[in-house]
RNA sequence: GCCCGGGUGGCGAAACCGGUAAACGCAGCGGACUUAAAAUCCGCCGGCCGCAAGGCCUUGCCGGUUCGACUCCGGCCCCGGGCACCA
């Protein structure tokens, strides 16, 4: 043993060993209990983050610590290669996307095994690889055979200067970051996969997920949004009626108002004889796609002209043309309750349209705690100790309603008055019970060049034709050159030509390509199965499901819908025997650090990276100030925020190891919050880190070199001895607890630490004084080597 | 706007099922060793009062339940994640 901790030296011994052992290969071996631990693998954006770090060390610590409790433990790591940044970087650079791309898998593959995570090798893959997306273009073509996959047209944000069509994040406050165009809605025709055919399953199995938290299964729910409500009709004078889906048609008698989207045909016909409409719904279309965007810009409409008949009362109510209504949600038109809904009175009270009020309890109403609305209604509260006949029977309703009869009894509370509107509806023919879904189908069309091409081709007679299997894959051009921001595929006039699988005859490839989330949501199940020729093969029913799924926060809802959903599909494909492929989540915090800037002269910020800064302190170690290490001027401190290049707070991993070695870095991001919390970067904690693994090789250099123990009699222990031994068997306890129940890996550290302030205060050479301490230090490296693998090695 | 989290010393945090708030670490202060520095070791370290013993206060804010609340309930404020084409 060396006398001086050498990380660099360690690390590298130890990484020999596992490689030279293949010690993190593994096969299917029914004689173990399976363990498989999945890490949500990373785009190849160029370089390790600490996001990275962080993440792939929680999976590494949970798959060493099950590896020594005797499990077959898999931890594979592939790349999820398609998207976006590869085509910016491609525009940016003058390169091709494959290549960027390839280029950071190697450099990154490297940074991981540098790390020493545990990773089968064997397995990995990159999904941009045809011997990958074929699986996928085969599942499309054989779920398009069964119906569940089918194409009409929906909106997509459009740069009218650069002629395409924008993601999201593309748009900066309603324009284009290119060309700084105002983006327009527009509708082109896309594939969508029916996952609404899921969605009852995908609800009601999260309540069997016991090992996913709380937050993402309310977060999925609410996502799906299931709700029991009506479909009314409300005829029209001279033209179609229009539908309209309500959960609240205990509200019916308070609809003064009717309102459709912009996009809605009845919208459309109105105004070809209407100026003013037809120019209102022009800048309805002048907004972008995001649901964030709509819900919070202001809420404007404008009256048809129409007017439409309520059911019951027969009275005349306008059709108004409204932009937060929108198309291809519902039936993209609704009726407004303005006495009783929030959004419908702020618009009536706008544009001066009638407000009914049909109910009596304040739940019900517009919340005036918050001192809105109150004076602009004279509602009459009715107290529920007066209604004493039906009170007593319905403590647990919370809603009463009034100026509905007869149709509605006066005093009916809400499932009463739902009964009441919905067999009246059923009997004269103009409602049904519905059950609906906030969940819509699953958009997979993009249109861009750096992913998966759907294999789709358009023929004039046999119109959309799946590919056949035996003509898959359809490939994707790697050597290819961008000009402008134009898909290259799309550019190129030769590669879509083709002949039509069906009839022979001319045709041509659709030149979209899938959604990046259609590689992410099925790779958990290819590492099981390296070199099937099939999708997967039975090998998967030995490691599925994933006993342990490790990835962002951010990831809860879309992410981890769609892998829940694909797992579905294989299992009604046949390939897996299970309903849900991970048993048990954990979503880890985001990685923050410290902000420093200074202000430019034109009023912008220049954002000043942690590691050119000094702080400041006051003689209690307070901060009170920055200065630039480079100038030794003052810099303001900005707040701790999310590692991010915009404000040039990010720690490169890559310099971290290379000054402390990995396990200090491994160390310090298990130690420094648990798992699920944001984790605070801070380089004087990474230095304790180094600190305790110094400390500790120093005193196993002492120990060992004061030559060999003799065995521990544990009968004939001091009261000191056995206090140190039961301090000992107690950390043991605690460590196994934390790192494999709690997944509190900071205590689990704190618990070590504590042994080794006792260890040190333990000063007994005598020969059982010295087999404590064998067994002592012992516990110690192995309570640590799931944390500080290559040191404990 | 809607859905979901989080807020505890100078800082990261701990307190696992409602029972001693602040374990462990960082920063800081004082000391030892050293020609000096680094490294290492010892001590102090939430606030107020007190020579001390000790006392009082303290978990974002307001209120409630309870013998007892960081923990449970209601309301509010602030920060973060997601909102379907970033991954």
């Amino acid at each position: 043993m060396q006398e001086h901790y050498d990380p660099r030296a360690v690390e590298s011994a130890a990484q020999s060993y596992w490689a030279k052992h293949r010690c993190f290969e593994v096969v299917e071996d029914t004689s173990r209990p399976k363990y498989y631990c999945l890490s949500m693998l990373p785009y190849p954006s160029g370089a390790l983050h600490m996001g990275h770090v962080r993440n792939y060390t929680i999976g590494d610590v949970i798959s060493r610590f099950k590896r020594m409790q005797g499990h077959n433990v898999l931890q594979p790591m592939g790349w999820d290669a398609f998207g976006l940044p590869a085509e910016n970087a491609a525009i940016r650079n003058d390169t091709a996307p494959a290549r960027w791309t390839y280029a950071n898998i190697e450099h990154m593959r490297a940074q991981l095994e540098r790390m020493g995570f545990g990773y089968d090798w064997s397995r990995s893959f990159a999904t941009c690889r045809p011997e990958y997306y074929v699986h996928e273009q085969r599942m499309f073509t054989r779920l398009f055979g069964q119906g569940l996959v089918y194409r009409r047209n929906s909106v997509v944000n459009w740069d009218p200067v650069d002629q395409t069509v924008l993601a999201n994040e593309q748009v900066i406050d309603g324009r284009g970051w290119r060309s700084g165009a105002v983006v327009e809605r527009r509708e082109i025709p896309q594939w969508f996969l029916k996952i609404t055919a899921y969605a009852e399953e995908l609800l009601r199995e999260l309540d069997a997920l016991d090992g996913w938290p709380d937050a993402v299964k309310t977060m999925q729910r609410n996502w799906i949004g299931r709700s029991e409500g009506l479909e009314l009709e409300f005829p029209v004078e001279g033209r179609e009626a229009l539908t309209v889906y309500t959960t609240r048609p205990d509200t019916l008698m308070g609809v003064t108002y009717v309102a459709v989207a912009a996009e809605h045909p009845l919208a459309q016909r109105a105004a070809e004889q209407n100026c003013a409409l037809e120019q209102f719904i022009a800048e309805c279309r002048r907004a972008q796609v995001a649901e964030a965007a709509i819900e919070t810009m202001e809420k404007r409409g404008m009256p048809t002209g129409l007017h439409a008949t309520h059911p019951v009362s027969g009275e005349r109510i306008p059709v108004w043309v409204a932009n937060f209504v929108l198309m291809g949600y519902g039936t993209g038109a609704v009726m407004a309750v303005p006495g009783h809904d929030e959004r419908d009175h702020e618009f009536a009270l706008k544009y001066g349209l009638p407000i009914r009020q049909v109910h009596a309890h304040p739940i019900w109403m517009i919340d005036t705690r918050k001192g809105r609305a109150e004076h602009e209604i004279e509602y009459y509260r009715y107290d529920p100790a007066t209604w004493k006949d039906w009170y007593a029977a319905k403590t647990e309703e919370t809603t009463y309603s009034v100026n509905s009869s007869p149709v509605i009894p006066e005093g009916a509370g809400f499932a009463e008055a739902f009964d009441a509107i919905a067999s009246i509806a059923a009997e004269d023919g103009w409602g049904r019970r519905t059950v609906n879904y906030r969940l819509r189908d699953w958009g997979v069309s993009r249109q861009r060049y750096w992913g998966c091409p759907i294999p789709i081709v358009y023929c004039a007679t046999c119109e959309a034709v799946p590919v056949p299997d035996d003509e898959l894959p359809v490939v994707l051009p790697e050597d290819v050159t961008f000009m402008g921001v134009q898909s290259p595929i799309k550019a190129d006039p030769e590669w879509r030509k083709t002949t039509c699988p069906k009839c022979g005859g001319p045709a041509e490839r659709e030149t979209d390509t899938f959604d990046t989330f259609m590689e992410s949501s099925w790779y958990y199940a290819r590492y099981t199965s390296p070199g099937a020729a099939a999708m997967i093969d039975e090998r998967a029913n030995y490691w599925l499901p994933v006993d342990q799924y490790i990835g962002g926060i951010e990831h809860a809802i879309l992410h981890l819908l769609y892998f829940r959903f694909y797992h579905k599909l294989l299992r009604d494909a046949g390939y897996v025997r299970t309903d849900e492929p991970a048993t048990r989540l954990l979503c880890q915090g985001m990685v923050v650090a410290e902000t420093f800037y200074r202000d430019e002269p034109d009023g912008s910020k220049s954002w000043i990276n942690p590691s050119e800064v000094e702080i400041v302190r006051d003689e209690h170690g307070k901060v009170v100030g920055a200065s630039l290490v480079r100038d030794g001027k003052p810099v303001r401190i900005g707040g701790v925020e999310k590692m991010a290049k915009s404000k040039n707070n990010g720690v490169d991993p890559q310099a971290m190891v290379d000054a402390y070695g990995a396990d200090t870095v491994r160390l310090f991001s298990m130690f420094a919050a648990p798992p699920e919390m944001s984790l605070d970067w801070k380089e004087a904690g990474v230095e304790g880190m180094s600190r305790f693994l110094r400390q500790l090789w120093r005193e196993v250099h002492a120990h060992v070199s004061a030559g060999p123990v003799g065995p521990l009699a544990p009968s004939g222990l001091s009261a000191a001895q056995k206090t140190m031994r039961r301090h000992v068997h107690e950390t043991i306890a605690k460590v196994a607890d934390d790192i494999g129940r709690r997944y509190k890996f900071n205590t689990a550290i704190a618990a070590v630490m504590e042994l080794m302030n006792a260890l040190a205060k333990f000063d007994d050479a005598s020969s059982q004084g010295r087999a404590v301490l064998q067994e002592a230090w012992e516990a110690v490296a192995l309570l640590l080597n799931p944390i500080t693998p290559h040191t404990s090695h």
